[in-house]
RNA sequence: GGUCUCUUCGUCUAGUCUGGUUAGGACGUCAGGUUUUCAUCCUGGUAACUCGGGUUCAAAUCCCGGAGAGACUACCA
């Protein structure tokens, strides 16, 4: 097998949304797999769909979730530039060739004119096509004379090179997840190759570079399968190999129908986005993956596991493992609709395997960030120990946890009616002085020592713990109660519960 | 409308090529257990082969036909 070379091909139009972040992670795991090269081609062949930050933001996410390329503007390579602004002097040669070989034609109908044919077509329920067909009677290379096609090129007219389908030939093409296709090119039209601004369209600048990049499989959406009859043709006119091709099913709505779009995340409540993006004219924020919380490798994994499965039951995988496990043979045909849920879990089982150090870290910024306390890192890192298991996100651990940071203000009303009785604040009394009698405050030797006091009076397991619950915490919720003392201190749970005798009584 | 693609639990999916499974797993959900509390966690349950024909002793799996869904249908990518 020759080398293994893809491409992840954007368009800088806007942020990339998780679908295409999907594309770019199967062509690098892909790649890796096999040893091959991945490299990031910018295609901004529209100059009018620019938008300023895109391609940073593309190039960022990318990063962030831990696709590496091995070529590209920034890491450099042998066949750049990667960007195809950049490349604008290289495609007219390869469309003057189609032209001379007779696969392609000038075209001098103007946008307005083909909008004139298409909205009367459209009037009689018809669609218009610019075919074999229909080319006979419109104004081009084919239907004028050669002195007039050069009269009209010298004089600066705007034109435009048009691709010449064949005539009811049937192309027979291979992808590796769908198998074989064929298409008549009757029901194919003459797609336009280069524009009349100068620069080639997508079809022609994405065969020419590939071919220049020497990209062994296009791996892409599924959004391109209509095309791929006219990129095989392309090779084929241009006496080129083509590449494999592999179309990926899309992702979907998570409810109603159709493809997943930019404007679907907010509306239901999840980022569609890997990092957040504001967007440069409105300047209206959509939410990221990252800004929410979740780790990139969760993430990754996530994303992984929509429309291509390992073929046995496991699903927490690394980058590496995925690397290792990737093949299109489980790759799935069906597009799959993204579910909110399953994305937490993932992200509850890396919370869960990350070290309390690690998590405690990122508790501690997010302590300063959102709530203005400086904590001491040891000190958060314990506190995440016992928590951290369960949350799906650090941001979350706050409500598990608030209480290691502030005493209670209020007493859960709920829990005060069902544990709080009437000799309660007696027995807090009572258990305030054993808990001042412990000298070594480690969780084992108070959950030892106030076992055998409750035990030895028999003064019942529940009334004394969860009273103590409720003056230490404010609520009937948290880790076990030697813990939560163990932590806080004997001081500050001394004080606590003296508090809470007054306010409760 | 036309062309192409797709169709297994609510969702992601295994199984289809090489017919014979109590159609498996995960998320969700429900129940139970653990826990002095809440959560986590553990155990169990729930729930699917798009429909109709055909071939066969036997069809999710092979064949034919319908239905539904999606993508595309720009001098956008």
């Amino acid at each position: 097998m020759k080398e293994v070379r893809v491409r992840f091909a954007p368009s800088p139009t806007g942020p990339l949304h998780i679908g295409g972040v999907r594309t770019a992670l199967y062509n690098y795991l892909f790649a890796k797999k096999n040893g091959g090269k991945m490299l990031l081609r910018i295609e901004d062949t529209d100059q009018t769909r620019f938008v300023p930050g895109a391609e940073e933001y593309i190039i960022k996410s990318l990063d962030w979730c831990g696709i590496k390329f091995d070529e590209s503007d920034i890491v450099g390579g042998p066949y750049g530039p990667y960007k195809q602004s950049n490349r604008k002097h290289l495609y007219k040669q390869y469309s003057d060739e189609l032209i001379a070989k007779g696969c392609a034609y000038y075209a001098f109908d103007t946008a307005e004119e083909l909008d004139k044919y298409r909205a009367e077509a459209e009037a009689q329920k018809k669609t218009f096509i610019y075919n074999a067909e229909s080319r006979k009677n419109l104004r081009n290379s084919l239907t004028m004379s050669k002195e007039e096609v050069d009269a009209l090129i010298n004089a600066g007219t705007p034109y435009t090179v048009r691709f010449k389908m064949p005539e009811n030939h049937i192309v027979e093409m291979h992808d590796i997840i769908r198998g074989d296709i064929k298409v008549n090119t009757n029901t194919l039209d003459d797609k336009v190759l280069f524009k009349s601004d100068g620069m080639p369209t997508y079809h022609l600048a994405n065969i020419v570079d590939d071919h220049l990049m020497l990209i062994s499989h296009v791996i892409r959406g599924e959004e391109w399968l209509p095309s791929m009859p006219l990129h095989v043709l392309l090779y084929q006119a241009f006496g080129w190999e083509a590449p494999e091709f592999a179309h990926l099913p899309l992702l979907l709505k998570p409810d109603g129908n159709g493809k997943l779009s930019k404007r679907d995340g907010d509306r239901l409540g999840f980022p569609v986005f890997p990092m957040q993006w504001e967007n440069p004219e409105t300047h209206e924020i959509s939410s990221g993956y990252k800004q929410s919380g979740y780790y990139a490798e969760a993430f990754i994994n996530m994303l992984a596991l929509l429309g291509w499965n390992p073929g046995t039951e496991q699903e927490i995988f690394s980058m590496d493992e995925l690397i290792e496990a990737f093949s299109f043979d489980h790759c799935s045909k069906s597009g799959a609709r993204f579910n909110v849920e399953k994305a937490k879990w993932f992200n509850h089982e890396y919370l869960m395997k990350k070290s309390s150090e690690e998590v405690g870290k990122d508790y501690q910024a997010w302590l300063k960030a959102e709530k203005n306390i400086d904590a001491d890192l040891q000190y958060v890192t314990k506190v995440a120990a016992l928590v951290k298991d369960r949350v799906n996100f650090v941001k979350e651990l706050w409500e598990q946890s608030f209480f290691f940071f502030e005493e209670p203000v209020t007493y859960d009303e709920v829990t005060v009616k069902k544990r709080w009785k009437e000799n309660s604040a007696e027995m807090m009394r009572k258990a305030a002085e054993v808990i001042n009698g412990i000298n070594d405050f480690s969780a084992e030797n108070i959950d030892r020592t106030l076992n055998e006091w409750i035990t030895g009076n028999e003064l019942g397991m529940g009334l004394v713990m969860n009273g103590l619950r409720l003056m230490l915490v404010g609520a009937g919720k948290g880790p076990h109660i030697h813990e939560i003392l163990a932590l806080l201190g004997k001081e500050e749970a001394l004080k606590r519960i003296e508090k809470g005798i007054k306010a409760l009584g």
